[in-house]
DNA sequence: TTCGATTTGTTCGTATGTATT
DNA sequence: TAATACATACGAACAAATCGA
């Protein structure tokens, strides 16, 4: 059959590759809207001119990657910011006795600035670039357990200011997909061991000296763009960092 | 048709799940060895009495899980405990400035000993039961950055003695797989941040009083069976963890 | 080097099952 | 109940990579 998706194209994918990316570029257009159904499979196939087992392979692995949800019977979703995703892809700080659960979030501040050297670098913007800073208090169990530095471009949240942010429903990557239309689909994190400035320090209720877990987190959107970096402390004296590979595996 | 492989099957699993459950076991009595291919899909078909999509589906699954490994033209492989595949998917420190490195490592004690409670939890076998524990010093770079003390049952482990883990080629999983045929194919890590024993953060030249990260590894062979408990302490002043999902997402 | 056999990779098509509305 | 949507399973054909004769 003539490869109709690949025939302008010089590198030459395999079909369910090509068809892959226009779902992730009608995504990444706000087309498909978080929490919507996508056109079924045999609406794409024939939007696509493509088999049906094409279009499966390709939504495949854009479920495996979280960035679709299928339901038998119902459809196939663009996944939203749930609280139950966070908890499980995006949150890793749970109880030393393996208690897990979402913290209640409290800002502390939210101001306009300019990139410095390092968010220039991790968010790739200019240096000097505008940026919005938010500190955030977490609590779980209702006692402070994490605070949060939150660095975001300010171009790509024009017109959010405090009030929107602190009456915010739901999650922060919530409110970006919801207001933005930016959805975070990827984290990247790096962990050390540090002793704490000692204004979070005693936000976090420790004892001055006390270590604790530093973590510095790249959040992004489609085609690997940064949006989001942020510098987490964490009181690691009840609370521990999860990675467990598993969560991402089938069953 | 007949589900021929659900017949005798309480739980009405899909076809290509059974086969799946049939290749694991396969995989965990060691009949088809580390690093060695397991028959084609056409035969594996007819062993299975299903078609071949149905075989492929489920070797999708092991192969996204990285249990199989498969090589067009070549076969479907056994994955083994290769430097590279320590290097992405078990060995998560790298340096601030973004270098990757496989560490060279130093054995320090190997002993036999009785398990913990700690180490009774963590590896699910009775309190006093036997095991080994080995204290390892990690060098990066020519540096120590990390010290490890690991306890296996000594059960898993027969004739395991100082020489032979001393004298081992390879990575210490690599060891579990060639000699005593335990694939250990997932880790899951708990990390906090704390101020080392004395003894350790001379090991890793640390001044007195600095943090650590501190990492409580688990890892686990087929069917979620504990094979390992390793405590790590790691000075995290020129290196950090990296937790980074895009690793085990398709491209 | 060439060729043919083998093995996985891609694509298509069809039929049927199961869940939802 | 009927229509719709995804899930499973089968089969066929050809492409691409590998390997040995």
């Amino acid at each position: 059959m003539t490869n109709t998706l690949a025939a302008g194209n010089l590198t030459f994918n395999p079909l369910y590759k090509e068809v892959k990316i226009r779902i992730t570029r009608s995504l990444a257009a706000g087309e498909w809207k978080p929490g919507a159904a996508i056109p079924s499979e045999p609406r794409l196939a024939e939007q696509f001119n493509v088999s049906i087992g094409t279009v499966r392979k390709a939504i495949d692995e854009l479920v495996a990657e979280k960035i679709l949800l299928r339901q038998q019977g119902r459809g196939t979703f663009v996944a939203t910011h749930t609280e139950d995703r966070t908890l499980f892809y995006f949150f890793h700080i749970v109880g030393k006795d393996g208690s897990k659960e979402l913290p209640v979030t409290e800002m502390l501040s939210f101001r306009r600035d300019k990139a410095g050297s390092e968010d220039m670098a991790r968010l790739q913007i200019p240096r000097g670039a505008k940026t919005l800073r938010i500190r955030n208090l977490l609590k779980l169990g209702g006692k402070p357990v994490i605070c949060d530095d939150i660095v975001v471009p300010a171009a790509m949240f024009p017109g959010l200011d405090e009030e929107t942010f602190a009456r915010r429903e739901g999650t922060i990557y919530g409110l970006y997909q919801a207001r933005y239309g930016i959805n975070v689909i990827r984290i990247s994190e790096r962990l050390s061991a540090a002793k704490p400035p000692a204004r979070i320090a005693g936000l976090l209720g420790m004892q001055p000296g006390k270590p604790a877990l530093m973590i510095k987190r790249v959040a992004y959107t489609y085609n690997y763009m940064p949006v989001e970096y942020r510098v987490s402390w964490v009181n690691s004296g009840n609370h521990e960092y999860l990675s467990d590979l598993w969560k991402s595996a089938p069953a």
